[in-house]
RNA sequence: GGCUCGGUAGCUCAGUGGUAGAGCAGGGGACUCAUAAGCCCUUGGCCGUAGGUUCAAGUCCUACCCGAGCCA
């Protein structure tokens, strides 16, 4: 079967609401995933993480079973990413049996193989964190991140034997020197590496909400976590479904949990007898004011106000154009509607306008033949779609948008160049219509490149230029060369693709 | 404590040895098709600090300061 692209987001922990951080991992998915359909067969996949005590201890507060508590959190992540315009291929969830069935499958098989033993383990433990601390890492007897109580735990558990594949990891970090994304990252992982690591324990006693192993007790929540990525896609089951998507091309992970991604699960699934990733991209967190957006600071901004107020849309293009993906980067109302206005309202958003409208009073709408006068731009945008596309599937969106807005800015500088109102009191018929028509075409051009940033935006863009055929098709059939939008094409310019939005600008001392 | 990354124009960032860059914001101008948009021109940087290497250093080395993060 022909490979497909496969990417991830991690799996969310739904022991409260979603935030933005969450749309921001996801909408960044969804843009790889918009990408790498438009030439060939992808899966994206998203879901929910829901064992683990903290749910469990979450849904007690709220006097629910930590089912009910899951049941009626789902939805609201649904509708998150729904608000987003991300479009999943699959949503796992892992109390489905799907994955239930599998994650006691892959606890057998590594039992089979010698990975997994029966040892004891003590020590002090975060419950809010899911982590393990030693005693030297405390602060004042507390959760060095959290800063909770922590609780001394001592019980017979399962291990996994993490510490037998230190010498390949090391040597798979080395030969893959960009698997693990951004360096920074990869950086700290070989670090850990060198340190020595130990086993994993990988089942718990004092709680029952998770995957329950025979003899007793349940499967530690970020092994039973980290196996969505396999069981959502068939392992076990469709061996050759399974191994059309596997190993990922892309796993997006904010970098918290890199270590999970970069030095457990590769050896996990070596285990399996599986392959490692392709790319594990640990990206930066959204901050209020240089802070880490959480629920413990009490500082999330809710995401759907957000979208509800800037639209989703340029929230979309906002996250993707502020920052060079991977890097921290503060969050702002002021940043985003500034973003909103000056690139999508000014400058493309009014491109749009302006040639619709030149187009409606020279030539009742319609668009023009080519005409004699060639601009140029075909040639000179010629390699821009390949561009785009291979900036995108690295993961260098900022660079991708920015190369997308020189044909913006090209298309802007044509028309002050050219001047068409000039042309058409002169009657320079040919000429006017080689302007329009060159407009016309960039802006298809753009609605094709933007649309999997601004999905919803570029489909209306797509709808008022007329344009024939789908807005998420080949690029290189249909971006191959300057002339695709036929001839004779009605056009229906209606409102404003961006109005501006009001902001006041809080005046500074 | 050990380690990693960052500190370049008001803001967000490019720039890994050879005369400091972009976008936005600010200032000026010409135009009018347009969401008072766009276009042209322009102000603005002892490139965190102090040493060092080099003919030459945001760019390499050392120390330090500040910020963020990692250390089952």
């Amino acid at each position: 079967m022909e490979r497909a692209y496969y990417v991830t987001t991690p799996i969310y922990y739904i022991s409260g609401n979603p935030h933005i951080g969450h749309a921001y991992t996801t909408i960044v998915a969804d843009v790889l995933a918009r990408t790498a359909r438009t030439f060939g067969p992808t899966f994206f996949l998203t879901g929910t993480d829901e064992h683990g005590q903290k749910v469990a201890n979450a849904a007690a507060a709220a006097g629910k079973t930590p089912q009910e508590w899951c049941d009626e959190l789902v939805p609201r992540w649904k509708a998150l990413f729904a608000a987003y315009h991300v479009e999943y291929d699959d949503f796992i969830r892992t109390t489905e049996p799907r994955h239930v069935e599998k994650v006691l499958r892959v606890f057998e098989r590594l039992r089979e193989r010698g990975d997994v033993y029966l040892g004891k383990y003590e020590g002090w433990y975060c419950v809010s964190d899911e982590t393990f601390w030693l005693e030297s890492k405390l602060v004042n007897g507390r959760c060095p991140t959290c800063g909770r109580e922590v609780q001394w735990i001592s019980e017979d558990d399962w291990f996994f034997r993490l510490s037998a594949y230190r010498d390949r990891l090391i040597e798979h970090f080395e030969r893959n020197p960009g698997w693990v994304q951004p360096r920074s990252v990869y950086n700290e992982m070989m670090a850990i590496l060198r340190e020595g690591l130990d086993d994993l324990s990988i089942s718990r006693t004092s709680f029952d909400w998770g995957v329950p192993i025979p003899e007793g007790g349940v499967i530690y929540v970020w092994l039973d976590a980290l196996l969505n990525y396999i069981t959502a896609i068939g392992w076990s089951e469709d061996d050759a479904f399974f191994h059309r998507y596997w190993p990922a091309q892309t796993q997006l992970v904010g970098k918290e949990i890199a270590r999970f991604h970069t030095i457990i699960w590769p050896a996990i699934l070596w285990a399996l007898g599986e392959a490692a990733p392709e790319l594990v991209f640990a990206h930066g967190w959204i901050t209020v004011d240089g802070q880490k957006m959480s629920k413990s600071l009490d500082n999330a901004v809710d995401p759907f106000l957000l979208a509800d107020r800037f639209g989703a849309d340029a929230m979309r293009y906002f996250l993707l154009r502020e920052a060079p993906f991977g890097s921290d980067f503060s969050y702002s109302e002021e940043k985003i509607a500034q973003r909103r206005n000056s690139d999508l309202a000014n400058d493309l958003g009014n491109l749009l306008q302006r040639t619709l409208s030149m187009l409606a009073r020279y030539r009742d709408g319609i668009v023009p033949e080519r005409g004699a006068h060639r601009g140029g731009l075909g040639e000179r945008f010629a390699s821009l779609p390949i561009m785009v596309r291979e900036r995108i599937l690295e993961l260098r969106f900022r660079e991708a948008l920015e190369s997308i807005w020189e044909l913006v800015t090209t298309l802007n500088k044509t028309i002050d160049e050219r001047k068409p109102w000039e042309l058409h009191k002169a009657a320079r018929t040919e000429d006017l219509n080689a302007v329009l028509y060159d407009l016309c075409e960039g802006l298809r051009w753009l609605a094709m490149l933007l649309h999997p940033f601004m999905p919803e935006r570029m489909s209306e863009m797509w709808e008022q230029l007329g344009a024939p055929g789908r807005i998420d098709e080949d690029w290189a059939s249909a971006l191959g060369a300057w002339g695709g939008l036929p001839p004779a094409t009605q056009t229906a310019l209606s409102g404003p693709l961006f109005p501006k939005i009001e902001f006041e600008t809080v005046a500074s001392t």
